[in-house]
DNA sequence: CCCCTAATTTAGGCATCCCTAAATTTATAA
DNA sequence: TTATAAATTTAGGGATGCCTAAATTAGGGG
């Protein structure tokens, strides 16, 4: 019932397998290599291990697909990073410092701590219009001001 | 002159140790142990290697200190810890949870974004009055409504 | 002072996950 | 069709960081 814990490095191959189905025609060990910044060997002992625990399925020499179970585990990793870029995008962080740090902290945040994150980037998408809060806050990084501050300084 | 790149791991002895330096009156392997959860014969061979780094005295079956250097580490990972945690519970994740979760991401952020997540903790800490839309925010986790729609739904 | 216990260290192992070099298979092109 | 090039896998290793079991050391009680 408990989801399965995977370790950081087989989420990365799911996502990677994942984003490849979706780009490239055919997925095979060298794009997943080339992807992740690995070497093909690397990607062929990973891949017998996926093979085993039964989330990708691989014929030796062949292509690289996700199972169902793959295929769950890889859209709800691709589901938190999603969120992380967007929130830390929220808060200023730029593109590719996000991406950066997404897809390491993706692994591990707790289920709870995700929820609230995913909530706070709701909160702001499903205002009713665009809360000035966060004007406030960009202007308080660049000037370490807060604009409602009407009064005296 | 760039910061040397530490593992989570050297991090989290360096965190335990300045803790502990703080709590009892002499730091011992057996301390570290419990306090980190692992085993004393793991903490020996680790003190060794931040031994040889220069980031911890200790003399066999004695205790253990940190150098300056370790002391500087320490700091540092220790401040990102406690912004963390701050940033989590802002967001509404309970303490246990946000402690968690900071020990695993305080080693990993990129910089620039614990400086955003730094600047969104003094934001809100600094604002002249209590933020409405936290509030707000705090409401929307629990219903999903957004309070400022005072018009219809 | 000596023994005994508790703390610490040493020795040896294991899991994960990456690598290089060499062997093998597949695919291409003449 | 066959030689050659490219991709993949196999074989063997290494770093990190944890473990258990056994040896060693330190410190307290008799």
């Amino acid at each position: 019932m408990g989801k399965k814990k995977f370790s950081s490095s087989v989420e990365d191959y799911l996502e990677a397998i994942y984003f490849l189905t979706n780009e490239e025609t055919s997925v095979k060990t060298s794009n997943i290599a080339s992807f992740l910044e690995h070497k093909p060997p690397s990607v062929t002992e990973m891949l017998e291990k996926l093979s085993k625990e039964g989330l990708v399925k691989h014929e030796k020499y062949g292509t690289v697909s996700l199972t169902p179970q793959g295929l769950r585990v890889a859209e709800e990793v691709g589901a938190r990073h999603k969120t992380l870029i967007i929130f830390l995008e929220l808060l200023g962080v730029d593109r590719g410092t996000a991406e950066i740090d997404a897809c390491k902290i993706e692994h591990v945040l707790n289920r709870r701590t995700m929820n609230r994150l995913r909530r706070f980037v709701e909160f702001v998408q499903k205002a009713p219009k665009k809360p000035e809060w966060l004007e406030h806050y960009k202007h308080f990084v660049k000037t370490g001001e807060h604009l409602e501050c009407k009064k005296k300084v």
